[in-house]
DNA sequence: TCCTTCATGTAACTAGTTACATGATTAT
DNA sequence: ATAATCATGTAACTAGTTACATGAAGGA
């Protein structure tokens, strides 16, 4: 069996404890969603051919008439996530920002929407910065010391970001025509 | 006719001057790829729909037995780029980098492990910028302020990035258990 | 001669999103 | 009551990649 990122964002989400799908999904939305988003009609099939391939192993956790499956990483599953983690093949990132696109193509359009642009850029990093630091203290709290340093890494870019754009926009806006 | 971000990458590219499907993924490779991305087999269907829908018009520009097709924005075609260009709609960005996941579920693997991943994601970062520098030139010679404002921003960007890599790698490196 | 670049295109595939359906439990 | 959250799942769709086919032109 293949396995892809998605499988190791799963993998990974089971690797701190128990969980069932609704939890992963919770989870990976305030975590690993920052640079690898999921969705449940990935992760409910992906439970599946884990679970037939060995890397997890399903248990019923139902609360009376409510059904309820936990899965949890077994020792091969840990194993590939582990061997996975380790090996450090140079893969590529990938950005998809419609806002950037907009600014490069900008040069046509009136300075004034430009700058209004940049300005919804900036509060849009501001608010993803926000909306990581609330969920900092709890990643500080356990044991995990790169999941803390991987949440201090989005919450500096991400305000980095919002105070480029937003020195670009000031610059704009005080009229700059020459560089 | 839906546009959606790719369409506008083919718009904009036009924007510049006719260009064939094959020019468009030249510059869209060293240019707009950096936060949208586009193949082959989007560019060429996606600039007969534009065509059927008034945006873009097809010119014979074969030499000799060699066919080619260039294309050029219509005033519509330019009108829709300048009004997408216009609004500031705020979309999300999105993130895919699979060593950043690695990263984050790190905590289980030996630390030399973490920061040899560390430092092969620093050296990524700078290549990016290092590719970028490569056709800032070009990029600062027209007068496209816009364009090459988007270029410096991804030259800093990936700088940071290698910058706060190396600089945890060395944290980790002379072993640091305390925050 | 042979390799690279120019040039266009598509079929098959892989990945990912969205919308929907279902229904229990818990909090207001 | 009723809204929100827990919980699982899938079908249909949209988007995007990869691999392949074809072949001319130009440079080494």
């Amino acid at each position: 069996m293949e396995l892809n990122p998605t499988s190791y964002v799963v993998l990974g989400s089971l690797s701190f404890g128990p969980r069932s799908g609704y939890d992963i999904k919770q989870l990976a939305d305030i975590s690993t969603r920052h640079f690898w988003a999921i969705s449940y009609g990935q992760i409910y099939p992906e439970l599946r051919r884990l679970s037939a391939s060995g890397l997890v192993s399903a248990e019923d956790a139902s609360r009376g008439t409510r059904h309820r499956t936990v899965y949890h990483l077994t020792d091969r599953g840990r194993q590939m996530l582990n061997e996975w983690v380790s090996e450090p093949a140079l893969t590529k990132v990938e950005i998809r920002d419609e806002m950037l696109l907009k600014l490069f193509f900008a040069d046509a359009v009136p300075r004034k929407d430009t700058v209004r642009l940049l300005e919804v850029m900036r509060r849009r990093h501001r608010e993803i910065a926000a909306g990581l630091r609330e969920n900092e203290p709890m990643a500080a709290a356990q044991q995990h010391e790169m999941k803390y340093e991987v949440m201090r890494f989005g919450i500096a870019l991400h305000e980095w970001c919002a105070d480029w754009y937003g020195k670009l926009a000031a610059d704009l806006e005080r009229g700059r025509g020459a560089r």
